[in-house]
DNA sequence: TAGTTGGGTTTTTTT
DNA sequence: AACCCAACTA
């Protein structure tokens, strides 16, 4: 008996056309990566392929990590040889050996979307761009649109001749170009760009890699964007040996400039590929199959497909409809509590999916109001962070102190006294000499401008120079250790006493750990190598799958992964499907957002509830919206509730709601008033005062705790504790409690309900 | 120069 | 509600 025997027809055929270009059109939950590790598993053992020669290209490093260990246990001998990467760190790798050919040092540095920001803030500033005709944001959006297309500053220029705001654009455009190199930088667009120019412009470099790589595998195929596209054809391009595993159905990250193309074309790009469906589905129940196969039903740019089970139809899937988020969130979450309790399913099994990291809020308060044990995946990235991209700030410039972005970032944390002003003048300084942003300030003695400030300067400078020269005999560790207490970065973020300071602290923590786990794992790797890891990690990437916690995350987040129960919550027209996506005049939005509701749905194994709220706040104000009409794809007898026609609006259970209380401020509510539109708003007003009244009350309450210094106190969240600290301020008591097994933590009085015992 | 306040703006989703 | 920026004050 081998190890294939337990594939499908299909599967097999997956795993033994080997050669020539093969396009897996794998349905949710049909097993693809499974194919794709036995794949491999079957060309080395079976092939005589020496794994050096294999490629696996996945999007994220997670994705990268779970086939890794997966071939990892198939293939017992040279696995770790296989190359198993993400698009962005497999270019990382190629460009820190070759990016001197395009004109980089091949110690670049990576910056993120914050970085990027920045710089066209700066661009904007520099080029006198009125941001009320064009927007930052379509600034980023349209250069880095133009590098998932392959266009370059050139060829945008020549596009934009004609059209005034284009042509704002593509001057932008030059100066990112210009002001990145200059700081020997790229962002993540440019990893892939600057690949397939490299590989375009050297054939001998591409050639290299043609040789290397004889067996090419990509997932979620049907992410890729143009640029990716022509990645791989080149890679491809020599031995055609390429197998591309997807689902159109599945395709969710347009707006990164995902090209659904790619796969619905992949015939005519390769008329003499091998294409398989795998139609089975192995994960989820006949009824959520047919759920999900009737929504993704009304998509008309689609490759035909339906999958199908072997499993019972199981439970219908659960529809309830709520008055508030806030009551959808605790259904969800004591429905949770309950399966719990009654042992059907244990939190871990459970996952809640909402369309945008806002929403995760409301069910976050209501786990840690009934004492659910929860995670967040992704939301904000640890990485961007301002502590540690404060910290790692430091680390560039010691590294590396041609990031200019990174020096201007730190040169006054702590405080030195170095204001505006006095950047403003090095720049000018540095841009006159042509030299960069640190440089200038080294010299900043011999710069007239400068001279007035020259003393601040050259102690941050020398400080610097002090921990590069610290670097060669340090680790890492203690590098970080040396510029925490030189600089006295935890010492101030103690002093000021925010109520964050805590969670920052541990974040500083945990970023210790992190460079003690990586330089134990890579004994021989560089700052350098540090940096440009920690560039392309995402939050996503550090989910502990073990643990017993209810997952909460964003659709997309969900995408690969599959739960036993899931919720998806917020089901309302404006929210899932957004409001952009229904407004938009193409189709495609809607059909994404289709894709992405599929995608959700078929995350279920056994058990699948849909929740929406006829009203909830959105951007501060009270939002009423309809059942989503992905709802009313659904055929009614899969559904254990009809959702309702919409009623008429009536609020008179919402008055008596506190938990909105102390976030509802009259500068809210005078707005409220403002936006006044239909007759019903005299009654919302209504409620909204009623509102208002107590979370005056609960400003008067100040001066009335019931425990004191050296109490035992409980905290829902934390457990017990005692009282080691009151302190007044305006609003409310901070009081410090050191937990027993929490640590100890400061947290105001009104928010942590802390309860004496 | 630094810190505060008030006003205006904004929204998907992420490598 | 959260964030960012500009203007004002200390």
């Amino acid at each position: 008996m081998s190890i294939y025997d337990t594939l499908n027809e299909q599967q097999k055929k997956g795993v033994f056309t080997t050669d020539g270009p093969v396009l897996l059109l794998a349905g949710a939950g049909s097993g693809k990566t499974r194919v794709v590790v036995h794949r491999i598993a079957y060309l080395i053992e079976e092939m005589g392929v020496n794994p050096f020669n294999i490629l696996a290209i996945t999007f994220t490093n997670k994705a990268a990590g779970e086939m890794r260990s997966r071939v990892d246990k198939l293939i017992g001998f040279g696995s770790e040889q296989i190359w198993v990467s993400t698009f962005h760190s497999m270019c990382v790798k190629i460009l820190r050996r070759f990016a001197d050919k395009i004109g980089y040092d091949t110690n670049f540095v990576i910056y993120d979307t914050d970085d990027s920001k920045a710089i066209v803030k700066e661009i904007i500033k520099k080029l006198n761009i009125d941001t009320r005709y064009i927007k930052e944001k379509a600034i980023r959006g349209a250069i880095s649109h133009a590098k998932d297309e392959l266009i370059g500053v050139e060829q945008f220029e020549k596009d934009a001749a004609y059209d005034m705001n284009e042509r704002k654009i593509a001057a932008a455009y030059r100066e990112y170009q210009t002001t990145l190199k200059k700081n020997n930088a790229m962002d993540f667009d440019d990893l892939i760009y600057n690949t397939v120019k490299l590989f375009k412009e050297h054939p001998q470099v591409l050639l290299n890699y043609q040789e290397r790589f004889l067996y090419i595998h990509v997932d979620e195929y049907q992410d890729t964007n143009t640029a990716q596209f022509e990645l791989v054809r080149l890679l491809a391009d020599k031995n055609k040996n390429l197998c591309v595993v997807g689902d159109d159905d599945q395709s969710i990250y347009k707006f990164r400039g995902a090209n659904i193309r790619n796969i619905l074309d992949f015939e005519k790009t390769y008329p003499n590929a091998t294409v398989i469906k795998l139609e089975e589905n192995y994960r989820s129940t006949q009824n959520i199959l047919d759920a999900a196969n009737a929504v993704i039903h009304n998509n008309v740019r689609r490759k035909d497909k339906s999958l199908w089970t072997r499993k019972d139809s199981g439970n219908q899937v659960h529809f309830r409809q709520f008055e508030t988020g806030k009551e959808e969130a605790e259904f969800i979450v004591s429905d949770i509590k309950s399966k719990s309790r009654k042992g059907i399913i244990g939190y871990s099994g459970c996952a809640v999916l909402y369309r945008t990291n806002a929403q995760a809020r409301l069910i976050e308060e209501a786990c840690i109001m009934s004492g659910v044990p929860y995670q967040v995946v992704g939301g904000v990235n640890f990485y961007s962070r301002k502590e540690i991209k404060d910290l790692m700030a430091y680390l560039k410039t010691i590294d590396n102190g041609k990031d200019d972005l990174a020096v201007k970032r730190i040169i006054n944390i702590p405080k030195r006294g170095i204001g505006a002003t006095t950047i403003l003048r090095a720049q000018e300084a540095a841009d006159a000499e042509n030299i960069s942003f640190y440089d200038a300030l080294k010299k900043a003695r011999s710069i007239p401008s400068l001279a007035k400030s020259a003393d601040k300067i050259e102690r941050f400078t020398d400080l610097i120079e002090y921990f590069r020269h610290r670097l060669e005999e340090y680790t890492l560790v203690d590098l970080m250790d040396e510029i925490i207490s030189k600089t006295g970065y935890v010492e101030e973020l103690k002093n000021d006493g925010d109520d964050t300071a805590l969670d920052r602290i541990g974040n500083i923590d945990e970023l210790i750990t992190k460079i003690n786990t990586f330089t134990d794992e890579n004994e021989e790797a560089t700052l350098s190598d540090f940096l440009a890891e920690v560039a392309l990690v995402t939050d996503l990437d550090e989910t502990e799958d073990d643990v017993e916690k209810l997952m909460l995350m964003t659709l997309h987040a969900a995408k690969g992964l599959e739960f036993p129960h899931v919720y998806i919550a917020g089901m309302e027209d404006g929210i899932f499907p957004g409001m952009m996506s229904i407004v938009a005049d193409e189709r495609d939005e809607l059909e994404e957002e289709r894709r992405l509701c599929y995608v959700g749905m078929t995350r279920a194994m056994v058990d699948l509830t849909l929740c929406c709220a006829k009203c909830r706040m959105q951007r501060g104000e009270l939002q009423y919206n309809a059942v989503s009409r992905f709802v009313k794809e659904i055929p009614m007898e899969l559904l254990d509730n009809k959702p309702q026609v919409r009623r008429t609006r009536d609020f008179d259970d919402y008055g008596d709601d506190s938990g909105f209380a102390s976030s509802f401020k009259p500068k809210a509510i005078a707005r409220a008033k403002q936006t006044e539109r239909m007759p019903v708003m005299a009654k919302e007003v209504k409620a909204l005062n009623q509102i208002s009244g107590l979370a005056k009350g609960s400003d008067m309450n100040l001066g009335e705790l019931d425990y004191t210094v050296g109490d035992r106190v409980h905290h829902i969240k934390f457990g017990d504790g005692t009282v080691t600290k009151i302190d007044r301020e305006p609003r409310d008591y901070k009081v410090t409690v050191d937990f027993d097994t929490a640590g100890t933590r400061i947290m105001y009085a009104i928010f942590s309900k802390l309860k004496k015992i």
